[in-house]
DNA sequence: AGTGACGCCTGGGAGC
DNA sequence: TGCTCCCAGGCGTCAC
């Protein structure tokens, strides 16, 4: 699923891929996956044709490009989305719904997306952020995230732990599989209430966060299976170097008991009973 | 204002 | 074999 590392590998095929090309023309062949654009399909396209894409940036889970008429592409992926760059004459898959023709005749860009959460959309203005995004938080590996702010407003909170982090206004990029691989690493179980967290734990967290996020973005992201690749199709490899996440059952590296599976939020979270336990009432 | 529940969407797999 | 149900879950919206 893609969260930050795998929204991260992607900006990057976008920076080699499109970063400085002008478009020439743009289909789209499933207008939910421009839903986000207000001013509809044909409005999408008309802003696009003839802008240059000047840069890749991102956002915790969010893509934008710049163009050279002050508004931005902005892009997210969702559950399911690929940005891929492909030759145009490349086969089309099943779930294709936007392409995007460049005036140099190389490669084009294709969103395809089997469960449409994901989307593009075009807004006004994308510097130093697209105004849409404003309420998304800097993502950990972002040189201007403020820790000893996070520090405070997480401990202002008074909800769980894992709810926190999933929080994009909070902490932007951490998304199910990132949380419970975070919350393995600082030993501490998602359902400890953020309020009673010291200053120094909670410090702790981020570091881990910020290792475990930045280790799956060397490895090219998590890929359970053929829903999230990079621009160029490939699939990453952290998967196997995932402790807690989808290993209900198998024995927890670092201690050996079987990693159990709670529902929560209507989802799966993964945690070792032992390293991880359970916060008791009146104590943490 | 902060918190939490809900619905969107499709394919794959389990169960009968 | 074929049908139904459940699961994956990011995030905008809405209610409290």
């Amino acid at each position: 699923m893609p969260e930050l590392p795998e929204v991260e590998v992607v900006r990057q095929g976008l920076a080699r891929g499109v970063a400085g090309r002008t478009v020439a023309d743009v289909r789209v062949t499933r207008d939910r996956a421009v839903r986000r654009h207000l001013a509809g399909a044909e409005d999408f396209v008309a802003r696009l044709c003839g802008r240059t894409l000047l840069t890749a940036e991102r956002r915790g889970k969010y893509l934008w490009l710049p163009l050279d008429s002050g508004d931005a592409l902005i892009g997210h992926l969702g559950m399911s989305g690929q940005l891929l760059v492909v030759p145009g004459d490349a086969p089309l898959p099943r779930h294709l719904h936007v392409r995007v023709g460049f005036a140099d005749g190389g490669r084009e860009l294709r969103f395809v997306d089997q469960r449409t959460f994901g989307g593009l959309q075009v807004v006004v203005g994308g510097d130093p952020v697209p105004p849409v995004l404003a309420h998304v938080a800097r993502d950990p590996l972002d040189p201007l995230f403020d820790d000893e702010a996070f520090v405070a407003a997480l401990r202002r909170r008074r909800t769980g732990l894992k709810r926190a982090l999933l929080d994009q206004t909070l902490i932007s990029g951490i998304g199910n599989i990132y949380a419970d691989e975070t919350l393995w690493r600082a030993r501490l179980h998602g359902a400890r209430p953020t309020e009673l967290l010291t200053r120094p734990a909670v410090r702790r967290l981020l570091a881990h966060a910020r290792d475990v996020l930045a280790e799956a973005v060397e490895q090219g992201g998590t890929s359970f299976d053929a829903l999230y690749v990079s621009t160029e199709g490939v699939s990453g490899l952290f998967e196997r170097s995932l402790n807690a996440y989808g290993r209900e059952d198998q024995p927890c590296p670092r201690c050996g008991m079987p990693v159990r599976r709670e529902s929560f939020m209507n989802r799966s979270s993964f945690s070792c009973p032992r390293c991880q336990p359970r916060p008791r009432p009146g104590r943490w």
